[in-house]
DNA sequence: AATATTTTTTAGATTAACCTAAACATTATC
DNA sequence: GATAATGTTTAGGTTAATCTAAAAAATATT
């Protein structure tokens, strides 16, 4: 089993590496993690020791198929915490991460299953963020946005660009969250506004609105 | 802020001294923490230098009124999480312990602000433990065995002595969990067995059940 | 290509939490 | 009340995860 420090790092690899497809240097590690480089030297040396990271002296580190795995348990974690402090304990976005820093930590395969069942098996937590399955595969829906979409469209919401808080605090009083239903009743042609359904209510939206906003196909 | 650790420790303290009223042995401490009783001297020297804990040497240690506190803090977390993994999780008594004792120790006021209301402010945890509020007091309720009880009673369940397992089964079958509701509708004075109303459902329980059944007065 | 700069590693310390073995206090027993 | 038994503390050591400072390697600059 890994440790508390061993799965930050395993999951910052994993991050940085862009999921695995770039290597990742000391430094960057260590900004990453508020650490030193010579911490960082320490732990990727034990990781690799442990075929968790694949690492070649001053040239940077990578997951190996192992190491990655784990990550993905620890982001699957940490994302299916966030979308039950959101949905079930009413928080809002902005102040999940850190409460779900230390959440992903807690070790009990049942305790995953049972609350990946009480929310419902979702897909995406609040950020649109994919959540890996218990196999670590993550399932990415493709992603459209709302402004390339027809009349008599129904779907699910799949993320946000969210960038701009005032843009998020919209988004939350029209119920546009990711993981809601939308239907596009209607679109105007002159100026590409939509008149849509979501979280069960009708709603104007300008394509200002409609591009940052992502749905299934 | 304490330590897992010290957290461990503190908790430890306050229930091997049944609540700060006798002193506690370090051979204790050392069963109870499964270490050592080196380390534990160690460690009592530690969280007496911050206060929490007073110590004579080769006579035991105590909370004090500041440990007692963050004792209470602990074992707060600790009965909210596992009312929240049996009656949201569908946990059974028996399992939720040992993931309860992680999730005690995660640093979040506002998280336990916040499933104390989602789980509707419960004042005792799944066995029947009494839940200390926010500011660590303890309300107990007056319990009373249910075979002290008369015709035409309506109250809560508070407890249950829950030393065998199949005794346990059989509340789980009826529906006699703390916290339920329960009415005595009849008592027969040859036996004294009762005819009950619990989870909105009739039963009958014989008196070997009953005083193994604790009620508020 | 030589030198300067940046990045990474190594060497050696530190801290928290643990350990074993030995020394020391307290309590029990004869 | 001396001695044996039990319980506790001290002394010194270990491990994981950090750190600083210095050495070494890679990269950039003139």
């Amino acid at each position: 089993m890994l440790s508390l420090a061993e799965e930050n790092y395993l999951k910052a690899i994993y991050h940085l590496s862009e999921d695995g497809t770039k290597d990742v240097q000391t430094n960057a590690l260590a900004d990453s993690l508020s650490t030193k480089a010579a911490s960082v030297t320490d732990m990727i040396k034990k990781l690799s020791a442990k075929s968790l990271i694949s690492y070649k002296k001053y040239y940077g580190v990578n997951v190996t198929a192992k190491g990655k795995s784990q990550a993905l348990q620890v982001i699957r974690k940490h994302r299916l915490w966030e979308t039950f402090l959101v949905q079930k304990l009413d928080f809002t976005w902005d102040e999940v991460h850190e409460i779900a820093e230390q959440l992903e930590h807690i070790q009990s395969p049942r305790l995953i299953e049972k609350l990946d069942e009480f929310l419902d098996y979702p897909t995406v937590d609040p950020h649109g963020d994919p959540i890996p399955n218990g196999k670590g595969k993550i399932v990415i829906k493709p992603q459209v946005p709302l402004d390339q979409i027809n009349e008599g469209y129904k779907g699910t919401i799949v993320a946000v660009k969210d960038s701009d808080s005032a843009f998020l605090k919209y988004l939350e009083k029209i119920g546009a969250k990711p993981g809601k239903k939308i239907q596009v009743l209607s679109k105007e042609a002159y100026d590409e506004s939509m008149e849509v359904i979501v979280d069960n209510q009708k709603v104007f939206i300008s394509k200002e609105v409609s591009k940052n906003i992502l749905v299934t196909e």
